[in-house]
RNA sequence: GGGCGAUUAGCUCAGUUGGUUAGAGCGUCUGGUUUACACCCAGAAGGUCAAAGGUUCGAGUCCUUUAUCGCCCA
C-alpha cells in the first residue's frame, strides 16, 4: 500500500475542499436514508419546515445545525435514524411576497392574473426558494433523509389535510361563524392575531353630541360620545352607559386607596392627587350618569347622525364612569369590546360598514358608500361639524394595528369564517403537556403553552387567499320558500338521520355515507337554507358532479390557514391518512427542535393533530432553540436587512465552523447577540453593519473606499459590483478550532507512519504505558461521558466547551506536544502511537456531530496510516465516521489519582515556564530549577525531564525533600496533591531583582490576605459548628498549605534582599 | 396591566444541588519560531457579579423590593 506523503497536506484546514468531497460521499451510501423495515430502534426528528418566502437565515442555521448535531449522534449510536425534511407554503406570507413583486415588476394586481395564473407564479416562486433552502441546507452539512422531502401543498399532504378536515367536520368540530377578525383591506384577507404588529401613531379623539329622542323634562337633549375613528359611527348600534356607576366609582376607589397602602412616599403624592380627581368627578358626575342609565332602562333611543337611525342607549359595564362623558358609542362590526357588548345585548344588531377592499359599503347612507376609510372620516367629521354636533377635537397617540404582511392599518371586521371548536382539543394536548407525555425543555415554556391553550379559543381557520388549500366543502343556498317554516325542523332532523335531504343531492349516485358528510343552515330572514357538503379525500368524481350547473354546488373559495396543514407534519410526512409502515415505525417522532415563538401556533396544533387523528403524541420531547439577535439585540428579519447569510459565514469561515460556533453559544438561559459587519470584497476589511447602512443597495467600504453591493442591490449599476459578504466573528472561534484540529491530526498523522508494524512485532503492553498515557485515557472517558450526557440533554454549549478545552488545552498543548519527546525514543515511539491514534479517533467521533466534514476528511485520512486502532484491543475502523460507533465511556481508565498527578506536573512546568516570562529569558537559554517536594512527588516528576526540556526548554538540577534554591532564583510555592511544592528557578544570568521582589511581595500580600479570610471563618464559633465537617476540614487543610506557601515566600524575599 | 427572561472583565458570554482566590473567547499588554498549527506558542493585566434589604456559619447562586432592557399575552 502506497501511503500519503502527510507532510505535503495543507497547513491550514481546507474546508471548502472537504465539504465538496464528504457531503455527496455520504449520501450516495444512503446513510441519511432510513428504511422501514430496519429493525434497530427508531429516532425521528421533523424538521420545522421553513417556508418558502425566503432563503434561511443564522437563525435557522442554529435550529437545523442542532437537530443534525442530533441525529448524527443518534445515527452513531446505532438508532434507524430518520431526519425528516421538506418547506412550508406559508399562504399569506408567500402570495404577499409575490403579489408585493409583482406590481412593483409589472404594476399588476393579483386580480389581473386570476387565480390560475397568480398560484402559478407563486408555484415558481416556491420552486426557486425550495431549491435555494434545500441546498443551503445540504451546504450546512445537514443529514436529512432527501428522499421523503416533503412540502405542506404537496399531494400527499394535501390528502392528510383533506381528511383531518372532513373528521373535524364530520365530528361537528367545524363550524361557520360571524367573528370580527383582523382585515387586511390591502391583501383582502383576514390575518391571524399573530400575523399583527401595533404601532403608536399620532391621532385624534373625535367628541361627538347624539341627539335624545323625546327626553323627559330635565333629562339631557344629548349624550357625548369620543372615538379615534369618527366613519365608524355610521356603523353605531348603540350607545352604552354604565349600570350602577356608584358601586363602579367605590370600586376604582377602593383599588386606588390600596394601592396607596403599598405606595412608596415618591407615588404617594400623584396617589393622593388621583383619589381628589376621583372625588371631584364622582361629584360632578354621579346623578348625570344615574340619569342615563335610568334613561336606558326605560328604553330611551338616540338619533344616530347622518343616517337617520335610531339606535338605544343601553346600560352595560363596558362603559366606563370615570372616562370621557361615561357614555360609549357601541359599533359590533368594528371593535373587538363592542362585539363583546353585542354578544351581552344580542337585540342592537350589528352592522358591518366596509366592502373587503376597504371602501363603505350599501348599509351607510349614499354619499359615503364607495370611499376609503380616510376620505370617509373626512366627511363624516365634517358633516358632524356641520350638524352642530362636534364638541371637540383632542390629539392623541393611538395603538394602531397593522398587517404584518402588507404593512397596511387593519380594520376590525365582522365576518363569515370557518372555526374550528378548541374546547376537547385543546384540554387533550393540555393533558399531554401536564402529564409530561409530551416535555417541554426548558421547562419555563411549559406555562406559555399551557396558558395560551387554557383560553380554548376557537381557531378561525379560513383564510382569503388563493394559495394554499382549499376548504373542501361546497356549498348551495336554496329557497325554502315552498314549504311551511314548521315543517323544516322535521325535514332537516330527517335528512340528518339518514343523511338523504328533501334539499341535498343525496339521490345521486356520486355521494356515500363514507365520502361525505352533509350539513344545513337555516336561514328564517331571508327564507334560504344553505347546505354544506364537505367531501372526503378521493372524491374527485363526486366533486365535478357537485359543480356541474345542475346541482348548483360550488367550493369554498377560501384556502385554510398554513398552520392547519403544518399541524400534520409530523403524520402527513410519514404517509397518514394510510397506515404506512413508515408511520408505524417512525411515529411517535423523538424530538422536535424549534424557536419559542412558535410554541402555540405550531407546536401545540401538532400536539392537537395528532392526537386526534392518530391518538399518539407526535413526538415525546420540545427542545426550544435561543434566538439570535444582532448586535442592536434585535431579531434578525430579512425585511430590517439584519439577517447573516449562512452561505457567507461557510465560504469565510467552513460549514465546520458555523456548526460548532453555533452549538457552542446555544446554552439553555440566553438570546445570543451576534455582531454583524460587512466584508469589504476589495480588500477584505470589515466593520460594522448599522441600522442605518443595513438597508443600503451599496456601500462604500470604510477603509479603502470602494464600493460594493449588498442583498439590496436591484438597479444594474449596483448589481454589477461585487457583493459585499455579511459575516460575524464570532465564528472565528469555530475557524480557528478547526484549524487547530486539523494540525493536531496533521501532525499525528506523520508521525505515526509505520505504527501498524511497530504494533504487530511489540504487542500491547500496559505497563507500557506512561502517566501522561494514562492521564490522557482517564480524561477522555470523562470527557466522553460529558458530552454523550451534554447532548443527550440538549446542553449544546457545554458539550461543545467541554470538547473545546479538552481538545485544545489538553490534548494538544499536553498530550501531543510530550509526544515529540516519545518519538525520539525508539522503545516508546509504538505506545505513544497507539494512544495518539486512538484519542483521535475517539476526539473525531465526539466531534463528527458538531464538525462532520473536518471528522471525516480526518478520520479518512487516519484510516490510510492506522486502519486499525485501539488500546488494549485493535478494531478495524469502519468506512465513515458517520457511521462509526459512537464512542463508550472507557470508565475503567478513570483514575483521579493520576489526573492530579498530571495536574502537578502541570503547575511545575507552568511555574517554570512562568519565571522564564517574567524575566524576559528567550526560549533559547536553557534554563535550571530546583524542586523541593515529598518523596512520592520526587518519584512524579523524575521521569518528566523530557517533557520539562521538550516544553519549557528547562532541566531540574534537583528534585527533593532536601532541593534548596540556587542563590538568586524564582520561587513558587504550589499545593501539591502530597504537599507543598516548592520550585525555584535559577535566574542568576537575567534576573531583575526589584521586579522579583515585587511580584513576591504582592503575592505575600495575597496570602496573608487569605490567611485572614481563612482565619476568621475558623474562628467563627457559627461555621465550626454548623459547616459540614468535612468543608471545616477542607478550610483547615488550605490554612496550613498556605501558611507554608507564605514562609517560603517569605525565605524568598529574604534571599533576594541578601 | 399580566407572564417569562436578562443584568458577571473593554466586548460577547459560561458559571451544575449555596462551600477554596468567579472562568472562557475576542480585544489590550509583554515575549516568542521549539517535530502540527501566527487561524499559532508562552505569559500578564483586567471584575464592589445592576442596586438595596433579607435568609444562612457561608450568597454570583435562594427570598423580597427597586432600576434598566428584551420577549410574549391582553
Amino acid at each position: 500500500m502506497t501511503q500519503m506523503d502527510f507532510k505535503s497536506l495543507p497547513a491550514q484546514y481546507d474546508h471548502a475542499a472537504a465539504q465538496a468531497k464528504w457531503y455527496s460521499f455520504w449520501e450516495d451510501r444512503g446513510y441519511f436514508h432510513a428504511k422501514a423495515d430496519d429493525p434497530r430502534p427508531p429516532y425521528t426528528i421533523v424538521i420545522p419546515p421553513p417556508n418558502v418566502t425566503g432563503a434561511l437565515h443564522i437563525g435557522h442555521a442554529l435550529n437545523n445545525t442542532l437537530q443534525d448535531i442530533l441525529i448524527r449522534m443518534k445515527r452513531m449510536q446505532g438508532f434507524n435514524t430518520l431526519w425528516m425534511p421538506g418547506t412550508d407554503h406559508a399562504g399569506i406570507a408567500t402570495q404577499a411576497v409575490v403579489e408585493r413583486r409583482l406590481f412593483e415588476e409589472e404594476k399588476k394586481s393579483r386580480h389581473d392574473l386570476g387565480r390560475e395564473g397568480l398560484v402559478k407564479r407563486i408555484w415558481d416562486w416556491k420552486d426557486k426558494y425550495e431549491a435555494r433552502i434545500l441546498g443551503q441546507l445540504r451546504q450546512m452539512g445537514c443529514s436529512c433523509d432527501w428522499q421523503r422531502t416533503r412540502f405542506t401543498l404537496d399531494d400527499q399532504c394535501a390528502r392528510a389535510v383533506r381528511e383531518w378536515f372532513f373528521k373535524l367536520f364530520q365530528d361537528g368540530k367545524i363550524y361557520r361563524g360571524k367573528r370580527l377578525v383582523n382585515w387586511d383591506t390591502f391583501l383582502q384577507t383576514a390575518v391571524s392575531d399573530d400575523e399583527v404588529f401595533h404601532e403608536a401613531t399620532k391621532g385624534h379623539f373625535w367628541h361627538f353630541k347624539y341627539p335624545v329622542i323625546d327626553p323627559k323634562p330635565g333629562e339631557p337633549t344629548h349624550v357625548t360620545i369620543a372615538t379615534t375613528r369618527p366613519e365608524t359611527m355610521l356603523g353605531d348600534t348603540a350607545v352604552a352607559v354604565h349600570p350602577d356607576p356608584a358601586a363602579a366609582f367605590d370600586k376604582l376607589a377602593a383599588e386606588l386607596r390600596a394601592k396607596l397602602l403599598k405606595a412608596t412616599a415618591k407615588e404617594k403624592s400623584e396617589l393622593e392627587e388621583q383619589v381628589t380627581k376621583l372625588q371631584d368627578r364622582r361629584a360632578a358626575m354621579q346623578s348625570q350618569l344615574e340619569t342615563f342609565r335610568d334613561m336606558a332602562k326605560r328604553g330611551v333611543m338616540l338619533e344616530l347622525p347622518l343616517t337617520g337611525r335610531k339606535i338605544p342607549l343601553i346600560a352595560d359595564e363596558w362603559a366606563k364612569p370615570e372616562l370621557g362623558s361615561g357614555a360609549v358609542k357601541i359599533t359590533p362590526a368594528h371593535d373587538a369590546n363592542d362585539y363583546e357588548v353585542w354578544q351581552r345585548n344580542q337585540q342592537i344588531g350589528a352592522i358591518n360598514i366596509l366592502n373587503p377592499d376597504g371602501t363603505l359599503n350599501d348599509s351607510v347612507p349614499e354619499k359615503y358608500r364607495g370611499l376609503n376609510v380616510k376620505k370617509a372620516r373626512e366627511a363624516v367629521v365634517a358633516d358632524i361639524e356641520a350638524a352642530g354636533l362636534l364638541v371637540e377635537i383632542e390629539d392623541r397617540e393611538i395603538d394602531l394595528a397593522h398587517s404584518d404582511r402588507s404593512k397596511t392599518p387593519i380594520e376590525p371586521y365582522l365576518a363569515d369564517q370557518w372555526f374550528v371548536k378548541m374546547d376537547d382539543l385543546a384540554q387533550s394536548a393540555m393533558d399531554a403537556v401536564t402529564s409530561e407525555r409530551v416535555e417541554i425543555v426548558p421547562e419555563r415554556y411549559r406555562k406559555g403553552y399551557l396558558d395560551w391553550l387554557g383560553e380554548k379559543r376557537d381557531w378561525p381557520i379560513g383564510r382569503q387567499l388563493w394559495w394554499g388549500h382549499r376548504v373542501p366543502i361546497w356549498t348551495r343556498q336554496t329557497s325554502f320558500d315552498g314549504f311551511p317554516e314548521s315543517t323544516l325542523g322535521a325535514a332537516i332532523s330527517n335528512a340528518e338521520a339518514d343523511k338523504s335531504s328533501t334539499f341535498g343531492p343525496s339521490k345521486k349516485s356520486f355521494l356515500t355515507p363514507e365520502n361525505h358528510v352533509v350539513r344545513y343552515e337555516v336561514n328564517h330572514a331571508d327564507r334560504t337554507i344553505v347546505t354544506y357538503v364537505c367531501l372526503r379525500p378521493g372524491s374527485e368524481k363526486a366533486e365535478r358532479q357537485l359543480e356541474l350547473n345542475s346541482s348548483g354546488y360550488i367550493q369554498e373559495s377560501d384556502v385554510l390557514d398554513t398552520w392547519f396543514s403544518s399541524a400534520l407534519w409530523p403524520i402527513s410526512t410519514l404517509g397518514w391518512p394510510n397506515e404506512t409502515p413508515e408511520l408505524k415505525k417512525f411515529y411517535p417522532t423523538s424530538a422536535l427542535v424549534t424557536s419559542r415563538d412558535i410554541i402555540t401556533l405550531w407546536v401545540a396544533r401538532m400536539v392537537i393533530a395528532g392526537l386526534y387523528n392518530v391518538g399518539e403524541v407526535p413526538f415525546h420531547e420540545v427542545y426550544i432553540t435561543p434566538k439570535i439577535l444582532d448586535s442592536y439585540g434585535e431579531t434578525m428579519s430579512k425585511s430590517k436587512g439584519n439577517g447573516v447569510d449562512p452561505l457567507d459565514v461557510i465560504d469565510k469561515f467552513g460549514a465546520d465552523a458555523l456548526r460548532f460556533g453555533l452549538a457552542y453559544l446555544t446554552t439553555d438561559t440566553q438570546d445570543v447577540k451576534l455582531t454583524v459587519d460587512f466584508e469589504c470584497p476589495h480588500c477584505g476589511a470589515q466593520f460594522a453593519q448599522t441600522k442605518k447602512n443595513r438597508t443600503l443597495p451599496r456601500i462604500e467600504c470604510e477603509k479603502c473606499g470602494k464600493p460594493f453591493s449588498t442583498q439590496w442591490a436591484e438597479k444594474a449599476e449596483d448589481t454589477a459590483l461585487p457583493r459585499g459578504a455579511v459575516v460575524s466573528e464570532r465564528f472565528e472561534l469555530g475557524r480557528n478550532f478547526a484549524n487547530k484540529l486539523w494540525n493536531a491530526a496533521r501532525f499525528s498523522l506523520i508521525n505515526l507512519e509505520g505504527m501498524a508494524a511497530v504494533r504487530s512485532a511489540e504487542g500491547f503492553s500496559e505497563k507500557s504505558l506512561l502517566l501522561e498515557d494514562r492521564w490522557l485515557l482517564s480524561r477522555l472517558a470523562t470527557v466522553t461521558q460529558q458530552v454523550s450526557d451534554a447532548l443527550e440533554h440538549y446542553r449544546f454549549a457545554d458539550a461543545a466547551r467541554t470538547l473545546y478545552d479538552f481538545a485544545w488545552n489538553e490534548f494538544c498543548s499536553f498530550y501531543v506536544e510530550m509526544t515529540k519527546a516519545r518519538f525520539a525514543v525508539a522503545d516508546q515511539r509504538g505506545t505513544a502511537q497507539a494512544v495518539l491514534a486512538h484519542a483521535l479517533d475517539i476526539l473525531m467521533r465526539l466531534l463528527h456531530p458538531m464538525m462532520p466534514f473536518l471528522t471525516e476528511e480526518v478520520w479518512q485520512l487516519l484510516g490510510e496510516v492506522a486502519p486499525e486502532r485501539g488500546i488494549a484491543k485493535l478494531q478495524a475502523a469502519c468506512d465513515s465516521v458517520c457511521v462509526a460507533e459512537w464512542p463508550n465511556a472507557d470508565t475503567a481508565r478513570q483514575d483521579a489519582a493520576i489526573e492530579s498527578q498530571f495536574a502537578d506536573f502541570q503547575a511545575v512546568l507552568g511555574a517554570v515556564r512562568e519565571a522564564r516570562q517574567r524575566q524576559n529569558i528567550a526560549f533559547k537559554e536553557e534554563l535550571e530549577f530546583v524542586v523541593r517536594c515529598d518523596a512520592v512527588t520526587v518519584k512524579l516528576l523524575e521521569p518528566m525531564q523530557p517533557y520539562f526540556k521538550q516544553m519549557a526548554n528547562a532541566k531540574a538540577s534537583q528534585i527533593g525533600p532536601a532541593g534548596a534554591p540556587q542563590d538568586v532564583s524564582i520561587s513558587f510555592a504550589l499545593t501539591g496533591r502530597q504537599g507543598p511544592i516548592e520550585v525555584h528557578v535559577d535566574v542568576s544570568r537575567f534576573i531583575d531583582k526589584g521586579a522579583e521582589r515585587k511580584r513576591l511581595e504582592k503575592e505575600l500580600e495575597n496570602l496573608t490576605k487569605q490567611i485572614g479570610s481563612i482565619d476568621g471563618k475558623l474562628n467563627n464559633k457559627g461555621f465550626v459548628d454548623k459547616a459540614p465537617a468535612e468543608v471545616v476540614q477542607q478550610q483547615r487543610d488550605k490554612l496550613v498549605e498556605l501558611r507554608g506557601q507564605l514562609s517560603s515566600i517569605q525565605t524568598a524575599i529574604d534571599k533576594l534582599a541578601g
